[in-house]
DNA sequence: CTGTCAATATGAAACGTTTCATCACGGTGA
DNA sequence: TCACCGTGATGAAACGTTTCATATTGACAG
């Protein structure tokens, strides 16, 4: 049905293996056949067929993506950035979600590399199930590590310190943190780092420490909403001044659950989120977060996907504090 | 490298053909030769290449899917059905971003066409350019017509409809619209059906009739913000008491500007968003928004897509109103 | 005039499938 | 016995590329 290759040989008068060198702008062919070639693929509107292509060179210029759930905005974001830089290299995008389940995360990935993709962008949900599965490609992680493979992540540790560090130079002691699930090493690691800032706090002023209400969630807004709501309800004498969340999602949930409770924000109560996804400066009042450079994070990711050069096992980004108008010093009115 | 159908057939003792027959799940082979033949493909772990059978068949098991924006949760939310739906079929989904942007999205198309997708699924951005070119792969609409091609879509103007009855009916009679860009079909008529209320209204209540003020915007929640903001800075006694937008980021924009400006909702000022996305029911207040069938969508979509029988030229879907708490009757402490 | 060389163009093979026209082989009916 | 048929299996062609080993020039040196 369209024109082929051969089509075009034979309108003008050359052969198939001649017309392929002009549209591989290969140099051995003579300038006017050249030309005779390209005014003919331009006449009878000739396309190369990108299936007999694949075929012969064994690889697409597909690349696979898979997140557990495209509906969460930091992996849409992710998302976004990865297409657009994909497309801008000729390369288009695969979407598969996982659904944090990791039997379809198998599954996903199993039928993904049936179609011999350029590379594999992957969000892991399991650390063991897909091992081994995805040799042959190159894949890249993000934001949550899969042994044996290269991981783009910021590094969460320090986003964890940078949040406690903000509350206490703010004078907050009695600080809360809702995690994520402990199944995930973000999430772990993003604890971590919130203790640790205190911890260093106890060494350096131990007559002012405070130990933080840790408590684990999941990382969407239903969690931040249901674990705020339980933490408000301590006296007010006991219950944190400040809070930190593992994700945006959560802090807004937790925004949520303050506005129903009739907790001010930041009057009684301070917020620190996660990620800085696009709503976190549209919710009310604005959410101080640790922003994860998204777009630097897809730009790695495909980078080493696409690149020629040996990939890393980690490319950890830097973490940025973003003040707005969700933290304030306590006790202010 | 990875072994081929002519490896198993020679480790089998057969044809490619035969194997190939089995592959096929094709009756006219015999029983042993089919289990040795399964034996065998088992044995050396043999995989179909999924390139050379699309290049035989001239077609592939990818649907395209074309959005404006990742990101806009809506679009991420059709996103995810689509993914869902098609994997449970054997389809894969490649995903475009066209930004709103008619030149991208003529690219976008036409590099996907290249691909040989099963079938397309288009959020269409402008009316003109992709016309025509999108012959001979079969492409479903949705949510924004293209002359042509077949649309799945919620009924705009009956959504526009329901929200201005439900405010006339709590008794609103000062009433705001926040549309979307003119240049969409889409905002043209959810302003039309909430207009339409009022004129009914109009003449069956001649005395209360009061003309609503409609502004023009983008769907995004910057523009409700801005829109909001002006709007509420009338004096209270000429400014609506309810006000209707055409996408939910909007009613959360203003929500935003609301709440910057002391404006209580809903005690001052009752909102109605349209969509439902999930972030509809976790803002403060909860917003009473008009749904759209997301789920319907994609699965109509989809059939259209895949489906063998021929497409009607409109699927209209019924929205719903969903009562939440941004809505009150006027002067409601 | 002949042999060489560079510059170009050609033809065919190969990538991994599916499908279709044949073929082989028993069995059956006349 | 023979023609015929049905059942299964086979072999080759075809899908549209790329690439590589050849072939064809023409020019030029000896």
């Amino acid at each position: 049905m369209n024109p082929t290759i051969k089509d075009v040989a034979q309108r003008a008068g050359v052969s198939v293996g001649t017309v392929s060198r002009v549209l591989a702008k290969n140099k051995t062919v003579s300038e006017d056949i050249r030309k005779k070639v390209e005014a003919t693929i331009e006449a009878i509107g000739y396309r190369p067929n990108i299936l007999g292509r694949s075929l012969r060179l064994a690889k697409t210029d597909i690349i696979g993506l898979v997140v557990p759930d495209i509906t969460n905005p930091f992996f849409a974001e992710l998302a976004k950035h990865v297409e657009m830089l994909a497309s801008a290299e000729g390369y288009s995008v695969l979407l598969a979600n996982t659904h944090d389940d990791p039997e379809a995360e198998r599954q996903q990935i199993e039928t993904l590399l049936g179609r011999l993709p350029a590379g594999l962008i992957l969000v892991p949900v399991s650390n063991s199930l897909v091992d081994g599965l995805v040799a042959g490609t190159r894949t890249v992680t993000v934001d949550r590590p899969l042994s044996g493979h290269a991981l783009v992540a910021v590094d969460n540790r320090q986003g964890g310190y940078l949040a406690a560090d903000h509350l206490l130079a703010l004078g907050h002691r009695r600080l809360g943190y809702i995690s994520g699930p402990s199944s995930t090493e973000v999430s772990g690691e993003r604890r971590d780092g919130f203790k640790q800032r205190l911890e260093e706090f106890r060494t350096t002023h131990p007559g002012e420490y405070v130990a933080p209400q840790v408590v684990e969630g999941h990382f969407d807004y239903r969690s931040g909403e249901e674990i705020g709501k339980q933490m408000l309800t301590q006296a007010a004498a006991t219950r944190p001044t400040a809070i930190a969340t593992a994700s945006d999602q959560q802090a807004i949930g937790l925004l949520r659950a303050a506005g129903d409770m009739g907790v001010r924000v930041p009057t009684d109560l301070s917020i620190v989120g996660f990620d800085d996804i696009p709503l976190a400066s549209l919710v009310l009042p604005r959410l101080t977060t640790i922003r994860q450079p998204i777009d630097e994070i897809a730009r790695l990711a495909l980078d080493g996907v696409l690149g020629s050069h040996a990939l890393q096992e980690e490319y950890k980004l830097q973490p940025v504090l973003i003040r707005r108008g969700s933290c304030a010093a306590p006790g202010t009115p």
